[in-house]
DNA sequence: ATGCTAACTTACCAATCGGTAAGTGGTCAA
DNA sequence: TTGACCACTTACCGATTGGTAAGTTAGCAT
């Protein structure tokens, strides 16, 4: 007998890579079914609804992102989000599954009042950053701004690739990712060094 | 009789409402059309299929953020964007439709090959920014990745508005908004002026 | 052997989807 | 007056949606 955990987080996983691409409405069960080889009731047996599905997939994505994180951990806080930024981009680059997932999860954010599980994320980076040199004299809302500005651009940049490629090719498409990763570092260093 | 292009031009109306808040996926023709107080036909009677419309409210976007971006001219180049990425900020705070129609946008840009009507408007952003006495001496992937960076961060930002609100409380959010605006201003200078 | 439970399956449901077909009522040129 | 045309309506369509009901199959403790 499988375990029965296998299975869920089988089809959590893709589940996610359907809504990252297609966003909830955009994705129906029967899809997702089709897709874990399982009848649309295997899924229904583990999560009750499609919202409780879509759910279990933002958890999921919560904790995936707080791991990244940590994995990343640096005794120079500074150095840690330089590297944990740059490691977050590089990975999107390579699968912009999770930060397509981000985005729309913001976008769904206002029909129903979902639980966010993404804060302890968030107050995570937010903490590193009060700890740099140059985060420690700014206020909280500061602090906050500048992760958001952060988190926002290199997201938003992810989103924007394919769109960039289909207009300006994706030759410039690749050099503006260049580009992007430069700027992160030195968006970096400017706020968090003294 | 009722001039045609005003029923129509109310259609893309309702249609950018409801595309902005629930996306392509999340519309159906029957809600936009008891939003505009009509028949489903009506709407069908002057774009073939939903796409059709769709592809009609993206235009109208288009337009419409050239036509800001214009009426914020200004003689400095700096000045110029430094007024427009304000406004822009200000405007979405009060109605964050067209911002969210952007980025609804850009994560639907894959699945079809849809011609991008932004392109204009990026174009002219890249050619302000080239005008500028610190954006002149650098590399034309330079000004894309800066134009990018900034679009970016005031769209994402906008769009995470009701979470932060969900997640630290509105009043928060406001400061957040306050202390966003100062990082836009504060990142123009930084990169247009030398 | 038996009964219980977890992990499914097939069969089915009303509701809604985008879209087609065939009109209806009003305006306007001839 | 007529006839063409435009904006729009009602009626309808097959396909698909999320979800329910009722089995079926396998493993496992007793």
């Amino acid at each position: 007998m499988k375990p029965s955990g296998d299975a869920k987080s089988a089809y959590i996983a893709v589940a996610t890579r359907r809504f990252a691409m297609d966003g909830f409405h955009g994705t129906s069960l029967s899809h997702l079914a089709k897709d874990a080889g399982v009848s649309k009731q295997a899924l229904l047996h583990f999560f009750k609804t499609k919202e409780a599905l879509y759910a279990a997939t933002l958890t999921a994505l919560a904790d995936r992102m707080m791991q990244d994180l940590i994995a990343c951990r640096h005794a120079d806080p500074a150095q840690w989000l330089s590297d944990y930024f740059a490691t977050l981009c590089q990975n999107a680059y390579a699968d912009p599954t999770d930060m397509r997932l981000v985005v729309h999860a913001l976008l769904d954010s206002d029909q129903n009042a979902r639980k966010w599980p993404l804060r302890p994320y968030l107050d995570e980076l937010i903490r590193i950053t009060s700890d740099t040199s140059g985060g420690r004299t700014a206020q909280v809302s500061v602090q906050l701004a500048w992760v958001s500005q952060m988190i926002g651009m290199i997201q938003y940049h992810i989103i924007s690739v394919p769109t960039v490629s289909g207009m300006y090719g994706a030759d410039t498409a690749t050099v503006l990712q260049v580009e992007m990763v430069k700027r992160i570092e030195h968006a970096v260093h400017e706020f968090c060094s003294n």
